[in-house]
DNA sequence: GTCGAGATTATCT
DNA sequence: GATAATCTCGACC
């Protein structure tokens, strides 16, 4: 597995669709996930080169980085290329496959189980997921990542969310499952201002 | 279902 | 002090 992580986010995002990660009592199968380079990606953390934030980006691959969004969100990455190249898949949405009674003690504001996962910040509750978890080894932490047995099929479009010049449109980076309710449609997003 | 607006705080300049 | 790889809610179709 570490073989494929050493590949660039690009090559390793449409993999890790149909994987599981596990964290604790929860599992949750990735339908939705979106590829990060470093300093050639405008749209990346990495893109100014490391901080100490995006330390983690450059680091060996396997790890798992994690940032605060809009002050109340947190999302989740996998770190991928070999040490000392920044790179990663950050992870938007999958399906609770276990652990499904926890996953909704945490998300009291969803109704339906299908959005349990459905976007990055959610993800990330439903698994238990919190800054602290940043920097972890996925070899040896508590959270797992299980790849599936076959490639999945996938289809490709621009990423979302990404303000900034060339970061929204221009490296269509995003891979989702085709048919699965977990994904959210693909709306272009408008970076808000006060 | 879609659209628009506001919330809230770690991180960087 | 400005910014942000988002979510929720309320209004409308």
């Amino acid at each position: 597995m570490i073989e494929l992580l050493s590949l660039p986010a690009t090559e390793v995002a449409p993999r890790l669709l149909g994987a599981t990660i596990t964290v604790g009592a929860v599992t949750v199968r990735l339908t939705e996930v979106e590829a990060y380079l470093g300093e050639d990606d405008p749209g990346s953390h990495a893109f100014r080169g490391p901080t100490p934030r995006t330390m983690v980006m450059f680091g060996p691959p396997g790890h798992l980085y994690t940032y605060f969004t809009y002050g109340m969100h947190v999302c989740a990455n996998v770190v991928c290329s070999p040490d000392g190249v920044a790179s990663a898949v950050l992870l938007r949405a999958g399906e609770v496959v276990e652990g499904v009674e926890l996953a909704r003690s945490r998300r009291t504001t969803s109704r339906s189980d299908r959005d349990l996962a459905r976007g990055p910040g959610r993800l990330c509750v439903a698994l238990g997921i919190t800054l602290t978890d940043g920097g972890a080894d996925l070899a040896v932490s508590r959270i797992r990542l299980e790849l599936a047995e076959e490639p999945q099929a996938f289809e490709q479009g621009p990423r979302t969310g990404v303000s900034g010049d060339g970061g929204r449109a221009s490296f269509p980076w995003r891979f989702w499952m085709p048919g699965e309710p977990s994904v959210l449609p693909y709306k272009a997003h408008v970076p808000r201002h006060r």
